[in-house]
DNA sequence: ATTTTTGCAAACCTTTTGCATGGAA
DNA sequence: TTCCATGCAAAAGGTTTGCAAAAAT
């Protein structure tokens, strides 16, 4: 979970300027626990009369994924949607049903990096790793509705 | 590297009809030793006057990724790419400088997933893990270079 | 003869851009 | 007061859809 003021703080921190769209969309992300589109994003803005531009949506996320403080996901559809997270690694277990994410760690990726390396010979510069699963919560509420 | 008659062989075996558009994709597909995008296979296709729509190309494609003969890729720019590859396992290296992919194998993946699934307590379902790169022979062109 | 597949063009959806205005430093 | 950021609306991409014609079975 990430509060609106840790990304409040990354929009200055990282010297750009404190301004009422960028609060207000910190607000709103940070209100998320699970992945949204741009279009989410800027229909709660709507909704809540925030006066939020679309223009200004996509260009935040821009800035947070670059800041580090969001990530691009794709999902299985093809959809892109995005997440908050903490600053540093990168792996999120997605929610298939609730769309809830949460954080999977290194969980040997690092291993699997080198292996690759090793057998294919490619200098390994970056890599995506998505999972998409039923969080707890979810299975039980499967598991009870049979 | 997948076949032309592969693919093509795929869309009989799983019930589609063979038509002359599916077998020109198939062969500029298989010519593809890299990824490519949708609206790539259809410069292709205009260029060498094989009269492919834009639409055939997209309902290609679709079929294609069904029967498992072509992944997509979510390139680290949030392009949509295609690649051909053998029907089962799942990883692609993709090289960052000319586009070409090869095939990254288990390396350890399952026991990534296991993991992941008793840290988080998720079921996971899903995964989708994208790796990139430089190839061994742009490695030396780099190297060469300097 | 029947059913699938196709090409076309238009519709759609998502993301980006240009530009004048407004707000932060 | 200077420069960055915003909103709007239009443009740009990429993908999908409706439909009548053509091709495969």
């Amino acid at each position: 979970m990430v509060s609106s003021d840790a990304i409040v703080l990354a929009f200055d921190t990282a010297g750009y300027r404190l301004t009422e769209p960028r609060r207000a969309l910190a607000r709103l992300i940070a209100a998320h626990d699970g992945h949204f589109t741009a279009e989410e994003l800027l229909a709660a803005s709507t909704r809540e009369r925030l006066g939020v531009g679309r223009a200004t949506v996509f260009r935040s996320l821009d800035i947070l994924i670059d800041i580090g403080l969001v990530e691009r996901l794709d999902l299985p559809t093809g959809e892109h949607a995005f997440v908050a997270c903490e600053p540093s690694h990168h792996h999120h277990v997605v929610c298939s049903n609730c769309g809830r994410s949460t954080d999977a760690g290194d969980s040997g990726i690092a291993a699997v990096l080198d292996e690759v390396a090793r057998r294919t010979g490619y200098r390994i510069e970056s890599h995506r790793l998505e999972l998409f699963g039923l969080c707890p919560s979810c299975q039980a509420a499967r598991s009870r509705r049979t």
